[in-house]
DNA sequence: TGTGGATCTTGTT
DNA sequence: AACAAGATCCACA
């Protein structure tokens, strides 16, 4: 799926976990980003999508922040990924708030219980961070396993999800 | 604890 | 077509 000469829409908001950044299509989200540099990230978007009309709506995503992260709403996504990253983000999704999975159970539910190592590049490659929970995936010894958005991002994700809002 | 091999997908050349 | 690099895991020392 290309997804070249569409209309997106982005916008910057705040988030209980840090700035965060936020692209849309007709209404789906296509990308939520951490970060602590505007420019960069900007850039990185910007070179993803180019080819793209890119209309800013900070407005918007701060709408979209408050629907996210205040009011749990489960907003539609728009994904452009490989068959494999499709698999397994889709079963990211099915992850219940609250709670963890590791690498090799994803791996086993998509039904490649050897794929482990391509799973952990699978959920790297997640461009709606939070929405799609990556940080709830752990390794199997129980350490928390990377992320994009440095590791105390990912701590605090699973903390605010059970309730302790430091 | 830490190191090495197994294993699979992806981006790059 | 080949290769290197991963948000891993397991065995074994």
């Amino acid at each position: 799926m290309s997804m070249a000469g569409i209309e997106i829409s982005y916008g910057f908001a705040k988030s209980p976990f840090g700035h965060c950044f936020i692209a849309w299509i007709d209404n789906k989200i296509c990308q939520l980003s951490f970060f602590d540099n505007d420019e960069y990230e900007m850039e990185l978007f910007a070179e993803k999508f180019k080819g793209n009309k890119l209309i800013q709506n900070d407005r918007k995503a701060v709408d979209f922040a408050q629907q996210i992260f205040e009011k749990n709403d489960r907003l539609h996504l728009q994904l452009d990924g490989t068959e494999f990253q499709q698999k397994v983000w889709d079963a990211l999704l099915e992850i219940p708030a609250n709670t963890t999975t590791t690498y090799a159970d994803i791996a086993k539910k998509i039904g490649k219980p050897k794929a482990v190592r391509a799973v952990g590049t699978a959920v790297g490659a997640n461009p709606v961070a939070y929405l799609i929970p990556c940080h709830r995936v752990i390794r199997t010894d129980g350490t928390l396993g990377g992320y994009r958005w440095g590791l105390e991002v990912k701590k605090r994700m699973l903390d605010f999800e059970k309730g302790i809002i430091p």
